[in-house]
DNA sequence: CTAATGACATTTG
DNA sequence: ACAAATGCCATTA
């Protein structure tokens, strides 16, 4: 089990309408490797299986999306998840603590 | 094995 | 508040 597959699975945990954020995820595996996991969902080769739309920044933006930062707000969006100008709204209370 | 690379996070200027 | 500099950890070349 690599440590990608472990970032999926925990991925697959955040339930639809909640956020979670890459430092969440290490921490969650019990790690600080945020920057590894951003690698991970980048590959993700689980693509619409694993919702690592639902995965953000710290700060509240969005952060990168392979397929287009664009279509990563409307998705989240589509799930109930308001953003503003980047940022999401109400960060503090639709993000999902592992 | 060493070096380079990120869908990041925090601190500083 | 914003931009730049540092630190971070696993993966990959």
């Amino acid at each position: 089990m690599s440590f990608a597959e472990r970032v999926y699975l925990a991925c697959a945990r955040i339930p639809k309408g909640r956020v979670s954020t890459y430092g969440e995820i290490a921490r969650a595996l019990g790690c600080r490797a945020y920057r590894a996991v951003g690698n991970a969902l980048n590959k993700n080769p689980f693509s619409p299986e694993v919702p690592c739309h639902r995965v953000v920044k710290a700060d509240g933006s969005l952060g990168g999306f392979a397929r287009g930062a664009r279509k990563k707000k409307e998705s989240l969006e589509r799930e109930g998840i308001k953003i503003k100008n980047g940022t999401i709204e109400d960060f503090e209370k639709v993000f999902f603590r592992l």
